[in-house]
DNA sequence: AATTCCCGTTGACATTTGTCAACAACATTA
DNA sequence: TAATGTTGTTGACAAATGTCAACGGGAATT
């Protein structure tokens, strides 16, 4: 269960990961089933733990006044998932997560992720993890801003094509920040060129 | 001019700079000041430096095929300017960054930074700064796939007061994904209240 | 002082997208 | 098997937003 973690790190870090650094991670990353449609966080809560998919799929939103949902963020396999906000300030989440799949996770907590802070390898991780994230995000608010809903669609399309298999299309209208009858009038549009 | 540099530095890293690397940070971060209007990074250009605003405002956009720019970031004093993933990656950069002021900047290049990397406090400084940064990103897409244009228009004005002095509101339509006539309407209406 | 440019506003109209309701196909559950 | 829920589609209409053109005030420039 943990060594798809292990994997995961040791690509990301120069310098593998030493035995003692793997039992560290090991015994500090807790495994955790979540079945379909389980809460991993409820708004208002604060975010005990983060977690690394090891299998299935996790989606976050916020829920507006009308009750409708906006997904911020998809996570399939070797994704994290959790509020990091929430999970580093420790102050009250505005988002639900729950598990859309069947889902296993490695969960770690506030307290125990300091221990790690004292390691190079996973500095380094995250380092560029958050790098990455700040790319993905600043696409896409580009995104959000400057394309059509018809050219957003095909963009997330080319940057996640998993997504488009594993999550229904409502929930991929709720991503792109439209309903699911203009993305379904959008697919049809499209297909007819 | 570096004195705002050090400062800001001190501020989010948790033990103060040495005196020898004040000194580093003097010597590697260079001075550059730029007109109103004047480019710092144009599309498809490697962005070669990344740039601490010590006096002015600077905005980042992309163009789409009709010539509308589209605003993904404004920066103002003790902030940073720059297309991280071009600086980063060494790729093409999809933005344009200019000033938007006649603007004060410390600049630094990719190879200086390796540089810092191997200080802390400077480290730690940019831990911090990527991780505020992703908040902000991660609130704006919630606030661009869930909310009003006018709810939105608010939630900025909550956000970033100081954005609304400083920049006309075509940059703040633009900022919001939304046209000028519209941010003006809204703007209206709202005022009828 | 005259000129030019930038900014914000307004009106009329077009386009896009949302809303609500209904329905069929399909999967899941009892 | 029957019942239920989910998903995707479609139509009719409403609401939000964009487009284009015009205008005036004011700042900056000549």
């Amino acid at each position: 269960m943990h060594d798809k973690l292990i994997d995961y790190i040791n690509q990301l870090a120069v310098a593998p990961l030493s035995d003692q650094e793997v039992e560290t991670i090991k015994r500090i990353f807790e495994p955790r089933k979540l079945r379909k449609r389980q809460y991993f966080l409820q708004k208002a809560e604060v975010c005990k733990y983060y977690g690394f998919v090891v299998r299935g799929a996790m989606r976050q939103y916020s829920v507006d006044e009308k009750g409708n949902e906006h997904i911020v963020r998809l996570s399939l396999e070797n994704w994290w998932t959790g509020d990091r906000e929430s999970f580093t300030m420790l102050t009250p989440s505005a988002f639900y997560i729950d598990a859309w799949e069947e889902t296993d996770l490695l969960t770690i907590t506030h307290a125990d992720l300091t221990i790690l802070n004292g390691n190079q390898a996973f500095l380094e991780m995250r380092s560029k993890l958050d790098e990455k994230h700040a790319f993905a995000l600043q696409k896409r608010v580009n995104a959000n801003i400057s394309l059509t809903a018809e050219q957003h669609y095909e963009a997330l399309a080319a940057w996640y094509p998993e997504f488009l298999q594993r999550f229904p299309q409502h929930i991929i209208a709720s991503y792109l920040g439209i309903t699911k009858e203009t993305l379904s009038r959008i697919r049809n549009n499209a297909a007819k060129k």
